[in-house]
DNA sequence: GCCCCTAATGAAAGTCTATTTCATTTCATT
DNA sequence: AATGAAATGAAATAGACTTTCATTAGGGGC
């Protein structure tokens, strides 16, 4: 399977289900009854979300966790899911705009993962304290492909 | 081992080897022959390195990786190591001044992490770009107890 | 210097998330 | 319906990190 370019799509009317769709197929995937029901998952979701969390709302048996993992690298490669990392290096898992990235506050205890609509530091910090969360952490790492490795 | 809370003691000259150990024996703990080869090998880093390095610069036969790992608790606990996530969800460690956190920029590829001293995001990634870093991704998370759980 | 308590270590097995392999099934296009 | 590639299922594997438990060794008190 290929997958199309990250294009930045003129933002029309559609909904993120018909995006995703559209996506897929460019990039030759196809809607099967289980990547259905992946998404379905997804969708009703109001926050990011562990595999196995994803694998239970699916219905799906427990053999079938490896099959959520699949379809989340797809939808990872399609430009329309974010890994969310936790500070126990696991991830939560959520759908996003294409080719959009959201920043989160997350329960160290819990894991419950909101969306935040701030990108600064200090303002994130200050909105987490605002909301009563106690003993604040961050990370805030940047990512890319170093001059040296771009050349191999 | 009791771990002395996360007093910010006036920063005098004393090196940073000597707050180590200094806050180390606060709480109780010990200076071993290992535990100096683990602090040795993260002073003479200059840049966050994975546990398996840190084993490595020890000069630690591999069974004792076990131990690399049980030390940068201890040091995390006190307040002067950091673990940098990185995008499969793993880590580097670093030793930090006490209570401090940096930001770094992370080659996707080689996991080459150089600290940054700015905290913005959108600097973070002009200051990427600039230095010719490209496939340029981030992650800002917060992490905290919420409310709730902090009842429990 | 010697005791003694407790922290630290060593060895080995265990956890847990996530990935890989490979045979089989199923989609969707012709 | 036939066909070729994508998706799935089952099971094994990878790999970072942790835990258990017996043993060793700091280092404060004497």
């Amino acid at each position: 399977m290929k997958i199309a370019p990250k294009t930045s799509a003129p933002e029309t009317s559609s909904k993120l289900l018909d995006i995703v769709i559209e996506r897929l197929k460019t990039s030759g995937g196809r809607m099967t009854k289980k990547r259905e029901r992946v998404l379905g998952a997804l969708f009703t979701m109001d926050r990011p979300a562990s595999a196995e969390e994803i694998r239970k709302r699916a219905e799906f048996p427990e053999s079938d966790l490896v099959t959520v993992y699949r379809n989340l690298e797809t939808f990872e490669k399609l430009g329309m899911l974010q890994r969310v990392p936790l500070e126990n290096g696991t991830h939560l898992f959520e759908l996003t705009a294409p080719d959009e990235h959201y920043h989160h506050l997350i329960c160290r205890e819990c894991h419950k993962a909101e969306r935040l609509d701030i990108c600064v530091t200090h303002e994130l910090i200050d909105k987490a304290k605002s909301q009563g969360y106690s003993q604040i952490a961050h990370v805030m790492e940047v990512y890319g492909i170093c001059e040296e490795c771009a050349k191999h």
